[in-house]
DNA sequence: TGTGCCTGCCC
DNA sequence: ATTCTGC
DNA sequence: GCAGAATGGGCAGGCACA
């Protein structure tokens, strides 16, 4: 099978935002890719499951760049400030990503070369396979050579999407459950048997996989894939409301609350002696974390899969470390040492099997009761939880989550249909964070200094701008974060107007950036926005109130998002350093 | 051997 | 993670 | 309301290079 028979599937994917279109197009691909292919389609499409344990490519944009540099003799920086002037274009004109830049490349070069070979779907895949396998001294140069051969075996069609594979994404609009509706239709001629598809999918969580299973064994195979210990199950997710009514309304008028802890998802595998842990993306944590691993091995049943929160906690303080502080825990090296150093609690929350008996199907209610029984002196805990039927005592539980140190909490559906629902970000649990509930006093207003382009979809537009709050004592602007959330397409237009008249090629010498960081862009400070976030942190790149609380580090904000633009402000109104040190110190007095 | 850039993965 | 948008 | 695509801060680790 020719690569080029991929790639004129994503050609004609780009070209569509229907998704019944799009369907179209992969039943039609599934159906003349040969039998032993498929996987590999499922594969160069949406990537590999990363459970399995395969190092990763290991390659993305900027070895790319630099790939393409060394192939086409372009300096780094020539293709670097190309990219930005086309993303400053429209995205119409669809030439505003690198690998479109290599198609054009390899137009211009092809004209006066004869025609290579056609590519083929399993040298492609079996390149990306080889570029695995290289480690240390030298392996990127390898990396980049395998790369080039295959750019310069490549059509330029060909060569642009072998970029955007490296790129890590197609952006095509497709992702596992169009490609799931599509294999219920090029198999089985029936758009429904994608519930059994999806099933299957959330079992073994590898698309691949299932899709030559499909393939080989039929429907009747699918039905039959069920948990096997040590294989991820695809996680349950949480949807959100605006407010606590809203959710009770939504869960019948009562549902079980639950603290919402603020640390990493664990599901934790247990079969006798052998415990494995996955993370919310089934990644593999299991060498991360040998003391939860003894937490589990410490239950009392042989078969076990279960999930909790594990959060960084302080014993002589008696309260939960910062996120950022567990971050240390997820490492290769010093794991003993550091494992004393951030204790960790895993705060259970659900049951997903147990002896021989899958519990994915059984009510709310009977599993977190299945799972107190088990959850007894082997040092662990269940997540605390109450169930309610009004607000009042929702406000109070959640104030209580707040007090000890969570993040807020979520609800759940206590109905009889309360199932684990496998893959599934739906309205049986919703989450309601502390930072929904603030009130506009506590959001910043940032002036906004520079910005990067966008890209796809957001070609011609800006991607993100930087904000900074004003020092009083300095006269100067700070910066302490970038923004990319929030914005509507219109907003993104009116900003381009309104920030045109204010670009600066040379950094206002008021402004204060990091030497790390480099927009694309310049503005002088004039446009104050307003910016809401869940959180300061210590932030060891931004410079906003630099070593008031930590050498080297200043304070940031995490997950930031645009919430309007303040034209009644003047920069010198925005937040300033002052505010900021005292906002921090606010919040960490809970 | 130290540093900076890049990547992948937590949220 | 948050948020927006086409279907 | 689903599915997908834009984008955030910040951690460790791998590699190149001085």
């Amino acid at each position: 099978m020719k690569y080029l028979d991929l790639v004129s599937t994503y050609e004609k994917l780009d070209n569509t935002t229907k998704r019944l279109e799009m369907i179209d197009h992969l039943v039609e691909l599934i159906k003349k890719t040969p039998t032993d292919l498929i996987d590999k389609i499922f594969y160069l499409t949406l990537g590999e499951p990363s459970w399995i344990g395969k190092p990763e490519i290991g390659m993305a944009e900027k070895l790319a760049i630099k790939t393409i540099s060394a192939s086409f003799g372009i300096p780094v920086k020539k293709i670097e400030s190309h990219l930005k002037k086309v993303r400053g274009l429209s995205s119409e004109n669809r030439t505003t990503d690198l690998g479109s830049f290599v198609g054009t490349l390899k137009g211009k070069k092809q004209m006066t070369l004869i025609k290579p070979k056609p590519l083929t779907v399993s040298q492609v895949y079996s390149t990306f396979e080889k570029m695995r396998t290289f480690s240390g001294s030298g392996s990127q140069e390898r990396k980049m050579k395998s790369l080039a051969s295959l750019l310069g075996n490549a059509s330029p069609k060909e060569a642009k999407w072998i970029i955007r594979t490296i790129e890590g994404k197609l952006r095509v609009g497709i992702a596992e459950m169009t490609m799931i509706e599509a294999l219920a239709i090029a198999f089985t001629d029936d758009k429904t048997n994608k519930e059994i598809i999806e099933n299957a999918y959330n079992l073994r969580c590898d698309l691949g996989y299932i899709a030559k299973e499909l393939a080989v064994n039929g429907i009747k195979a699918i039905k039959n894939i069920k948990i096997q210990i040590g294989n991820p199950i695809r996680m349950m997710l949480a949807q959100r409301l605006a407010t606590p009514e809203e959710i009770l309304e939504k869960l019948g008028g009562k549902c079980a609350l639950e603290y919402k802890y603020d640390g990493i998802r664990i599901q934790a595998h247990k079969n006798e002696d052998k415990i494995v842990l996955f993370s919310r993306n089934l990644e593999s944590l299991t060498e991360q974390f040998p003391d939860v691993r003894e937490y589990i091995k410490g239950i009392n049943v042989n078969q076990l899969i279960l999930e909790g929160e594990c959060v960084a906690y302080d014993i002589t303080k008696n309260k939960f470390k910062p996120f950022q502080e567990l971050m240390h825990r997820r490492r290769k090296y010093d794991i003993d040492k550091v494992k004393e150093q951030f204790r960790v609690k895993l705060f259970v929350f659900d049951l997903l099997f147990l002896g021989r008996k899958s519990y994915l199907n059984e009510s709310y209610v009977k599993r977190r009761k299945e799972l107190e029984n088990l959850i007894k002196n082997n040092g662990l805990s269940t997540a605390k939880n109450l169930i309610v039927e009004s607000p009042k005592p929702f406000y109070d539980f959640l104030d209580n989550s707040i007090k000890d140190g969570c993040e807020g909490v979520i609800a759940k559906s206590i109905q009889i249909d309360s199932i684990y629902k496998a893959g599934a970000r739906g309205f049986l649990w919703i989450k309601y964070k502390h930072s929904y509930q603030e009130n506009l006093g506590d959001s910043i207003d940032l002036v906004v200094v520079g910005a990067n382009m966008g890209r796809g979809k957001w070609a011609g537009v800006y991607g993100a701008v930087f904000g900074a709050i004003y020092d009083k004592d300095t006269d100067s602007f700070k910066t302490t974060c970038k923004i990319a959330s929030g914005f509507t397409e219109d907003v993104l237009k009116t900003l381009m107007d309104l920030f045109d008249p204010l670009r600066i090629k040379k950094q206002d010498p008021r402004v204060e950036l990091p030497k790390e960081i480099k927009p694309d862009v310049l503005f002088s400070p004039n446009i104050v926005i307003e910016v809401r976030g869940d959180e300061i942190t210590l932030s060891p790149t931004y410079s906003a109130a630099f070593g008031e609380f930590k050498e080297n580090a200043g304070l940031s904000i995490r997950f930031p998002r645009f919430i309007q633009i303040r034209k009644d402000k003047n920069p010198e109104d925005a937040t300033t350093t002052d505010e900021l040190i005292q906002m921090f110190q606010n919040q960490n007095k809970k």
